[in-house]
DNA sequence: CATTTACGTTAGTACATCCTTATGTAAGAT
DNA sequence: ATCTTACATAAGGATGTACTAACGTAAATG
């Protein structure tokens, strides 16, 4: 999980699965969009992204469509999530070995 | 924000977030947790995180205790989120472009 | 079949990161 | 005042990462 928080580290990868968060791009539509880069570049951006599952890739013909995977995107937010129920977790463990205690009396 | 999430994308780091989410906990006990590598590879984990504000550091003698900012970590979940609320957005400014394009009829 | 288009992949390089070891440094104990 | 404790910080090395330039490849087009 700590891999897809390091690989949305990058700028340009987080600004990618923005920007086919809601509709299908083309790989060069994609690199249009970074003048300052190679196409190679965003090209490597792609490999990782896809290849960590948080792109998917829908070929036609000789262009590679790309687009979000919105429910890897949802295990991220899960994980941020953790954070704030683990405490939780443990508030409720603490309470109820309490009540064990009370009930041992 | 992308710089948060980079550093939250080193296992070590993360965990450290986690250790100290609900409890402040001196560098001493942390860098105990993490038997594999020295005291100082920890501290310069802590100090990366707490350069970047999601940690908070408070001295008691020549102790240094730390705990989470969760506020700084929900700053993070917002983001995450922006990537959901982006899109309702823009089908919130299609419904009204097409709402003033009825209106000019 | 040759060429073009739209890509990915490889090789190589500059720079960043994570680590260890060694060296501060400030607070408390002797 | 010296020593110890609990840390940070600096220097240096191994490894990882992001990039460019060059090359490879499959699909469409003539």
């Amino acid at each position: 999980m700590e891999a897809m928080l390091k690989i949305l580290g990058e700028r340009k990868r987080c600004e990618i699965v923005r920007l086919v968060w809601s509709e299908e791009l083309p790989a060069a539509e994609i690199a249009a969009r970074f003048p300052d880069v190679t196409r190679s570049a965003i090209s490597q951006h792609l490999g990782v992204l896809r290849n960590s599952g948080l792109l998917t890739e829908r070929r036609d013909g000789v262009r590679r469509l790309y687009s979000a995977n919105q429910a890897e995107m949802g295990k991220l937010r899960e994980f941020l999530d953790s954070f704030w129920s683990q405490s939780l977790v443990r508030l409720r463990d603490l309470a109820e070995s309490a009540e064990q205690a009370k009930e041992r009396k």
